[in-house]
DNA sequence: CCGTGATCATTC
DNA sequence: GAATGATCACGG
């Protein structure tokens, strides 16, 4: 067993640590902490996230706390093609089906979520071994007023949808910048929730997820990407 | 069992 | 090809 890299005391230090980190292949990362890498992530599909939590020192585990709980920062690795843009969606935070109608967007997960984002670029290019994919340079980020008025806008759509216990109507289609899509092991989960009435019923767990069209920009205005 | 880490795979 | 809906592994 390898030491655990400990927490960053700083955002200064988690920056450094990161830095160190740009442009090293995920093989060589995971083989400093004594990992193995995987062929391909079908069956390992958080791999490079908590790959990059041990590399950095992240505390969080699994809890619903930042992942570097000290400085509240969370991390995100996210899957970029040969241009620098964004191949998927990135997940938030799941959706409290129960209280979301109790909530406002000061108090939302979806907002504590984004206050703070270290966000990790990860070469994902298919014809790229893994253990050869290499990690780009970091960017922390909190949202602009313009960003923090989109989400705010979806986030108050998406959870009206689901106070009015229409949460089988919302679709991925809706949302500007996010959208709400299964969280589940599958298709056959439920979880408790509420209609408007109080009545009971039982729903597929759902998630706040950022569009692509949304994380590209975020990229786009640091590193001056193509449009 | 639930939330976090996401990517896969089918549909559009 | 892109986007939505489905899915996999793990820690607590």
């Amino acid at each position: 067993m390898m030491d655990p890299v400990p927490a960053p005391e700083s955002e200064a230090e988690l920056v450094r640590r990161v830095r160190e980190l740009s442009g090293r292949s995920l093989g060589e990362v995971a083989e400093t902490l004594g990992l193995s890498v995987p062929e391909h992530f079908r069956h390992a599909k958080g791999w490079v996230g908590q790959l990059l939590e041990k590399a950095l020192g992240a505390t969080a585990s699994s809890r619903a706390a930042p992942d570097f709980e000290l400085l509240g920062v969370e991390m995100k690795t996210i899957p970029i093609d040969e241009r620098g843009i964004p191949q998927e969606t990135t997940f938030v935070c799941t959706i409290p089906l129960q209280t979301v109608h109790q909530t406002d967007w000061e108090q939302s997960r979806v907002r504590k979520k984004l206050a703070r984002v270290l966000w990790v670029p990860i070469e994902a290019t298919r014809s790229v071994p893994v253990a050869e994919r290499r990690i780009g340079s970091a960017l922390l980020w909190s949202p602009s007023f313009e960003q923090e008025q989109a989400l705010r806008g979806d986030w108050e759509q998406l959870a009206g949808l689901i106070a009015c216990g229409d949460i089988d109507s919302i679709t991925g289609h809706l949302g500007t910048v996010m959208q709400v899509r299964p969280k589940a092991a599958n298709a056959k989960a439920r979880r408790n929730v509420r209609d408007e009435d109080g009545l009971l019923m039982t729903a597929l767990p759902r998630g706040f997820y950022l569009r692509i069209s949304f994380t590209r920009e975020i990229l786009r205005e640091h590193f001056s990407l193509p449009i």
